[in-house]
DNA sequence: CAAGGTTACGCCGCGCGTAACTATA
DNA sequence: TATAGTTACGCGCGGCGTAACCTTG
């Protein structure tokens, strides 16, 4: 008997099709097909028969159904005890960060106050993370667009807003702050397409109804401190992350508020373990926290 | 909550010692160790705390052996339910054997009779199929000794006896039967050490006193009858393995019953799995069958 | 032709064993 | 010193996804 065709058979049977089944246990319907037969050919029965361009359950799969759903729910229970037994004396936390620079503060925190607790940070893009997340690497993710997935919940980590920076050279370098439409006859220095950063601020570009024509791509946060510390044109960043530099200098953007929001993000069905849990709790007590 | 991880606990548990759970499992107590501690670190928790030189359940251990009872108890449940309704119309049976011979008119017999259910025949020494057989790789096994293990159960496949045969040329042609003495004077043609015709040959030799100076070996049973023709000596062979040569005369050997068992043996655990129960059935039934 | 299931195939990680190490009576 | 458990490490199979194919309304 093996756990994982029986899941595999559990899910179909709630479900009634290989295709839903697939997307609620986030599973490839091919893998569904391969367990489910498997557990037929190995006992040598059936358990569903198709019906129109579906299946459905023979009467041998209605009883499998049953008796799974009770299993399921036992193994449920035993989750449910050892999480809520797990005392944070000792276990793990793995957390996954497009952009590392906000929780850094939080996980040291955290790991002072839990010090058994091993917590590592991995970091990759956001599709990395966003599977990672999914597929169980990594326990929660920081992210900067809440989850899209239902099961998915977040939580607010930060909240900035995007600001321009020049040089202190810069003929800017006195104002504290410019009209969004004062920026077009500039060179801009940007992050990569697909980064957080750029993303709201073509947004709002866009909303506005402006277009820039001089626009310099670069593809790291230093990188491009670095090019506008040189003098290469007006930096776009959250203000949370320009940091102390004493080459560069903030300007606000007047009139559009171009707010940036960072979640800190978790499988909804994980929510309540213990490590998970405390590390929102952390999150809620934070000081630095900015709402 | 991974199966594996909790299989490994409940087996501990049970058994209050990794090393005898080990054994009583069949796998090795390093994995367990892995697999108890994997579960511990994941959700935090102590199971077994260590106690004079091996380990006791926790409380918290002690209240998951409960409920591991019960999942287990599931799991049997289902595992009953499926065997049981198997109903031969479909499925596989893997024999593994070291010597195919004995086996086949049964598989062939047993195929007409379940023409839905695949046979495949699997071979290899001794050592190889017994592996196979523990580790599921094969179902059943037809070997020349009963199991050795109290896991294993046999019913007797075929009983033979061992005779000596010469080549119709030989002075011996025209004799029925010779002692086991008379062997000495003659070139012997035997298997290899380590089959079972050469193991129990050489029992009975021992047993009786004789030692023989001259003895050809030879790496397979085709290999001996043709040598044998061809006027090396005198070969050894079991009476139900020498099949219709012309060139071949069988002699049987007074006094000493040589006689020479083969087994299909099988996981007790398994043994009334449907497909397997009907081949013992088949078995059970065969005409053929020399006991 | 579209929606759902199956077959084919290749990759990767988990589960496993072996061997070396550590600890306790 | 012997027995029980842990750590280290490498291998192979099973679980998985992608892509192509088949089937039914």
């Amino acid at each position: 008997m093996n756990y994982s065709r029986l899941r595999a058979f559990h899910a179909v049977a709630q479900h009634g099709s290989y295709t839903r089944a697939a997307q609620a246990v986030n599973i490839s319907q091919p893998t569904l097909s391969d367990h489910v037969k498997a557990l037929e050919t190995d006992y040598g029965v059936k358990l569903f028969k198709p019906k129109g361009r579906g299946v459905e359950l023979t009467a041998l799969g209605a009883r499998l159904l049953e008796k799974s759903r009770s299993l399921m729910a036992q193994e449920a229970a035993i989750d449910r005890m050892l999480r809520e037994a797990g005392d944070l004396a000792t276990g793990h936390l793995t957390v996954g960060a497009d952009a590392p620079h906000n929780i850094i503060p939080l996980l040291s925190a955290f790991s002072r106050h839990y010090p058994g607790i091993e917590v590592a940070l991995k970091t990759g893009n956001t599709a990395q993370i966003q599977r990672d997340l999914l597929e169980g690497r990594v326990d929660v993710a920081v992210r900067s667009e809440a989850g899209y997935s239902e099961r998915l919940v977040s939580e607010v980590l930060q909240r900035a807003d995007l600001i321009a920076f020049v040089s202190v050279d810069d003929p800017w370098a006195r104002k504290n702050s410019v009209e969004l439409s004062d920026l077009v006859g500039r060179r801009l220095i940007v992050r990569e397409r697909d980064s957080a950063t750029r993303t709201v601020f073509e947004q709002f570009v866009y909303s506005a109804g402006l277009t820039f024509s001089d626009m310099m791509e670069i593809g790291s946060r230093e990188a491009v401190k670095e090019a506008v510390a040189a003098g290469f044109g007006v930096g776009i960043i959250a203000d949370t992350e320009l940091g102390q530099d004493e080459r560069l200098k903030s300007i606000a953007i007047r009139g559009s508020e171009m707010e940036i929001l960072e979640y800190i993000v978790c499988l909804r069905e994980r929510r309540s373990e213990k490590v998970i849990n405390a590390l929102f709790e952390q999150l809620d007590n934070w000081p630095g926290r900015v709402i």
